[in-house]
DNA sequence: GCCGTTTTCGGCCCGACTGTTTTCAGTCG
């Protein structure tokens, strides 16, 4: 049982009790928990048994109880006395942008409906808009969120996916006559979200023995699919994972045609068929005779190409460019220098500034941006001018101490609805840089939007442009924005945009980044981390620069600290 | 239900926006 179906039985917990009208601060409670659960790095059995899990914040005696149920037995006694007494389409209705439990409630006991495909039919024909309270436009809005909830469903988040292929493939690891284990799909590929897993397994023998092995190994549900070189498992919380094997001389191969995607693979063919090698379902031959693949490399060379890494094999001339001897050379995760976007416990991030300190500086960064919610986001306790002051004594005392890491005082302002920034700029002077991004207001027209975004770039205290698009995967829409105008005003001002490392932002999109890029534009990539749990996002968002084609020299906190601090002055003194 | 203590129970996120209504409930960040 991974994290996630830990979390995920706490939620529709939590949304239970809720519908049921039970006392809101036991379902936040519950909530409180999941977010807990989701968020906890080490592992969960390891620490159940040390008994880490019961001093973990958020967790309870209660709490504790259904994640240790779930562990051992991957369902809650709680959980299935809740769904006995709660349709399970109204708690899919909850996911809905728009539906919280007062409305759900009320289509159930006034429409007696408690399906998705009900509520869905009830917005076409008209009888939802003629509620009480609804209208036209909600019932529109309805109809838009019953898509996304049905989008959205089989879907899981990067980060997540990753655990989960990591448990699979320790799993995989220890069973009978497997000499290498590799994870491939679209986690290999560093995709932000991630529908199957996929596995390349080298066997020694016959693949029988894998297969019962499988069959009763735990979590795993049922076979979807079973062929003579891959098996389709389904687990317990809807995963479902593609398992192929192959032996050690096909690994490559195989790991090659795992990783995909379908567009790279297509062009490597034509230039295999071009070389003279037949492109096999199982392995790459010329003559009849099987080319020997252990390694991807091996099947490159092959093809009279250089290696090119999974995260650029999405078909966007990654094949062209590799041939014409002109793959760039890609940032990695040990170029960036400066840690940015993280907040600490004077807003909403749980971290004091001293443990960002410390964190960052074991981490080998030169320099730390703390930069925390203003004070219009009210909702993420923005940072008060007497906290700015207060934290700004700390950071200064904390720079005193630390010789080899440089503490920054930096602020998210919000960007409000006006394009103006938060606090007056005295206040905003006082800070070493600025990100500014958009937390409110998220309705308003493409034009309006993209108004209110340059007006805020005219403010020459904005060193970067916080989650350009605000998407959440897998939860909320990006707001609609003009991007190319945001791009071009911001390569033509000096002002960095954010690659947010959130794993459930991952905003700017990969697809995106490079467009940014050939316009000119500084990119940012910000952990937007709000513990020092999270310090790891780093890696996601330099995951997307590297499918945006990004190079050190493109990225700004890869820069030394007198770079970083020089691009933020040449910024102010413009205007 | 959990936390943080005045260690036994009170307090827990609040203001703005949206779509509806005609003054505001519900939702969201």
């Amino acid at each position: 049982m991974d994290k996630k179906s830990v979390a995920s039985a706490l939620e529709e917990i939590a949304a239970c009790l809720e519908l049921k009208g039970e006392d809101r601060f036991r379902v936040r409670a519950y909530e409180t928990a999941a977010r807990a659960i989701a968020g906890y790095e080490g592992d969960l059995r390891e620490a159940l048994h040390t008994g880490e899990l019961a001093q973990l914040k958020g967790i309870g005696p209660a709490t504790l109880e259904v994640v240790s149920e779930v562990l051992k037995t991957g369902r809650s006694r709680t959980l299935q006395t809740l769904r006995d007494q709660v349709p399970s389409g109204l708690v899919e209705m909850l996911q809905i942008s728009g539906l919280g439990v007062a409305k759900v409630r009320q289509i159930h006991e006034t429409l007696l409906i408690d399906s998705l495909d009900e509520l869905e039919e009830a917005a076409r024909n008209g009888t939802l808009s003629k509620l009480p309270r609804f209208g036209p436009k909600t019932a529109e809005k309805i109809l838009k969120g019953i898509q996304f909830v049905r989008q959205v469903r089989e879907f899981r988040l990067l980060h997540h996916a990753r655990q989960e292929a990591a448990a699979l493939a320790g799993v995989l690891e220890g069973m009978p006559g497997v000499t290498r284990v590799a994870t491939a799909g679209s986690v290999r590929r560093g995709r932000e979200v991630i529908r199957d897993l996929d596995f390349v397994v080298a066997l020694e023998g016959k693949p029988s023995a894998l297969v019962e092995r499988l069959g009763t190994a735990p979590g795993v549900r049922e076979f979807v699919h079973e062929s003579d070189r891959v098996l389709t498992l389904r687990f317990a919380g809807g995963t479902v994972a593609d398992v192929y094997w192959t032996s050690e001389r096909g690994f490559g191969y195989q790991l090659l045609r795992a990783t995909g995607n379908d567009d790279h693979l297509a062009s490597l063919k034509v230039r295999a068929e071009e070389q003279g090698l037949t492109w096999g379902d199982c392995d790459l031959s010329r003559e009849g005779e099987i080319v020997s693949t252990p390694s991807e490399e091996d099947i490159y060379h092959a093809v009279g190409l250089p290696f090119i890494v999974p995260e650029l094999r999405e078909g966007k001339g990654e094949v062209e460019t590799a041939a014409a001897g002109r793959l760039p050379q890609l940032i990695e995760t040990a170029d960036i220098r400066g840690f940015l976007h993280c907040h600490s416990n004077y807003s909403d991030g749980r971290s004091t500034v001293r443990e960002w300190a410390e964190a960052c500086q074991l981490e080998g960064y030169e320099y730390l941006g703390i930069t925390d919610h203003s004070l219009a986001a009210a909702y993420a306790g923005g940072i008060t001018l007497d906290q700015i002051c207060e934290q700004h004594a700390e950071i200064d005392a904390v720079n005193q101490e630390l010789a080899d890491l440089r503490v920054l005082k930096g602020v998210e302002a919000d960007i409000l609805t006006d394009g103006s920034l938060d606090y007056t700029p005295q206040v905003r002077a006082s800070f070493d840089f600025i990100i500014a991004s958009v937390h409110s207001t998220f309705g308003m027209t493409e034009r309006k939007m993209t108004e209110r975004i340059l007006k805020a770039m005219d403010d020459p205290s904005m060193a970067i442009l916080g989650h350009p698009t605000g998407r959440l995967l897998l939860s909320r829409d990006p707001y609609p924005l003009d991007l190319g105008a945001v791009f071009t005003k911001a390569a033509d001002c000096g002002i960095a945009v954010e690659i947010n490392a959130d794993p459930q932002r991952l905003d700017l999109d990969w697809q995106v980044v490079r467009q940014a890029a050939e316009l000119g534009v500084t990119i940012s990539i910000g952990a937007d981390a709000h513990s020092v749990a999270a310090l790891s996002n780093m890696e996601l968002g330099v995951t997307v620069a590297r499918k945006g084609w990004l190079t050190k020299g493109q990225v700004i906190n890869s820069r030394p600290l007198e770079g970083f601090l020089e691009y933020v002055e040449r910024r102010r003194s413009r205007n």
